[in-house]
Formats: C-alpha cells, structure tokens, sequence
DNA sequence: ATGTTTCCTAGCAGAGTAGTAGGAAATAAC
DNA sequence: GTTATTTCCTACTACTCTGCTAGGAAACAT
C-alpha cells in the first residue's frame, strides 16, 4: 500500500507521449534528434532512445541515422491517438489479473463485474482514442474531454 | 512490451471486490468467514485474509474472531463504492510516473496533457465511485454503464 | 479448557520499472 | 574515403511491486 496506483501512467508512456508531442510540434522542420527532444522534454537521454526505438517499430515514428538524421512522425499528427503511443510502449491499455477483461470469468454475486470492467475500458478508450497528438499539442482537446475537466472536483484528490 | 497493461486491476484489487460482493450478497445470515469467501470466489486462503484485514483497517469491514466469526460489510452495500474497495486495499485510481495529477508539470507541446490525464480520471472515477457493491451484487448497474456496454466493439480487443 | 477464526510478522520467487553503459551500423558532409 | 554524427542493439543493474505461503499469537464461543 501507499503511493502505487491503478490507472498508473508509467514513466515510459509518459515520455512517448511528451516526445511525440514534440515531433507534432516541429513537423516541417526536418527530423528532430533524440538529444533535442531530451532536452525539451528533461527525459534522460538514453532512455528516451529506447522509446523512440519502441514507437519506430511500431511503426508511429520513421527515423534517419547519421549527421542531420533523428525521428519523425510516420503520420500525420491528427491521425495517431493517444492510446495509438501508450499501447504501442506499454502494451493494452486495460487488464484485470493480467488479463484482457473478455477471458475473465465470474460467478455468484460477482457475475455483473465483468460488464463493469467492459464499461470501465469502454470509457478509457473513449478518452485516449478519441484524442490525437494534434489535439494536445495544439491545445485544442474535444469538448467531451475539456467538459471533464471543468469541474473542480475533477482537479482534488481523493 | 508484452501482457503489462496500464489500467490494470491487480489480483488484489479483484479479490477485495470479489470478497466485498460476496459480503453484500450474504448481508443478513451473520459473519462470513474468509474460509467460505476464499472457496466461493477460488481466491487463495491465506491471501485473502491479508485483504480482508487491510479492509477492516479501511474501515470497509468489520470483523469477529472465534468459533462463529467472520467478516461483515461495516456500511450499507449501495453506500460502498467500487472505488472505495480499490483505493482501500491498492491506493489511488491514477497516477502519473508514481504521482497524482495534479503534482504534475508539462511545458511546451505537451502543456494540454495535464487536463488530458485529469480528464481521464475523471472518468475513471465516474463509473467506479458512481457503481456500489450493490448494484453489482444484485446485476443492476446504472444505465449509463450498461450503455458503455452495448457497443460490440466494446468487447472485443484491440 | 478447547477449538475456531481472526490478526500479525516475516519471507520469497518472479516480474516489472527506470534507468545506465558501451559499442556497432548507417548516413551525411567534407 | 575519412570523419563526425546519430540511430540502433545488447546487456546489465538496482530497486520496487506482486502474488503469494508459513507459522504462530490473540480473541472469542462453547
């Protein structure tokens, strides 16, 4: 017990998504090295490396070697979503005892949970699917998504 | 890579709910023991015990030792939240790299991921500190997270 | 007293997290 | 063709978390 959470954005889906946002930034301006998003970003340089290597095999960044060379976004900002990069780092978004709620099964009292945890990823993706890159990095989330964050409540704690 | 999920219900998680509905479902035939608890749900003895405690810790359950003990919800099942099962035996819903939204600071393209991660919790929090042990035990959760569920889509994988 | 059942402490094997280190391979500029 | 740059790959480390199990002490009912 103590500060260990449920829906925990890890550090590694945390800097994908900051250094894809970075690409979405600057996406004519060539391709952006490792070490500039780094240093935007404050991501320990060799770490993020090893992200950027996850999202180019997943196929969400290109990448070029050599002086000049570095990474950018295999698509166009609008179409990537959030859920896109954190699976793509981190694997499924949603699992109950490591397994994707439709291989669960229940019984007794506890039958009507696993239509609890389909509504509970129904209503993750609808967030981070619903979301691109372009959405964030331009400030401009969908109004579904600020109407969330309009009540205070939503900014407290427990 | 590989099965590690993002939003994931621990074990514990899922056993303390599993346990937590099982209460609520024999409310009124005296204490529960977690001997009966662990061969209803096939949760593992010993460990349930240990969620059972941190439970009663949570003020959740109460408990009575001896020939004839158990363990009895200590408030009403429709005023136990999921949520309240989940914080009380794994801490907070969501978390960024280890700390609470609101703790965070993003600069540049990523200034819009703060009220992302809010919105998102938010959500969260919608369904489970909007469903109680009793809508779950008695198969009747609200309209709006059955409505999640309609959707085929919401039930298959990625 | 006796049996039952909770409560407490401790430990443990495996997996995941957040990195670091060092170098090989590709590319561009010269 | 050499050199500088930057990605790519493998391996390693230290720590924490997860999902348990073991053994017994404390409380309670009969």
């Amino acid at each position: 017990m103590g500060d260990n959470a449920r829906m925990r954005i890890s550090a590694r889906a945390d800097y994908a998504v900051r250094a894809a946002l970075q690409l979405a930034a600057c996406t004519d301006s060539g391709p952006v090295k490792a070490e500039t998003i780094a240093v935007a970003q404050e991501i320990p340089h060799k770490f993020l490396e090893g992200i950027l290597n996850d999202m180019r095999r997943g196929g969400l960044v290109t990448s070029q070697r050599g002086g000049n060379g570095g990474y950018r976004l295999a698509r166009a900002a609008t179409d990537i979503s959030i859920a896109d990069v954190i699976r793509t780092v981190d694997g499924p978004l949603v699992s109950v005892r490591g397994v994707r709620p439709p291989e669960l099964s229940y019984s007794g009292p506890a039958e009507s949970l696993l239509p609890l945890w389909i509504a509970l990823r129904a209503n993750v993706r609808q967030i981070l699917d619903g979301v691109s890159l372009a959405d964030v990095a331009t400030a401009g989330l969908p109004t579904e998504v600020m109407d969330l964050t309009e009540d205070p409540a939503a900014w407290t704690n427990p």
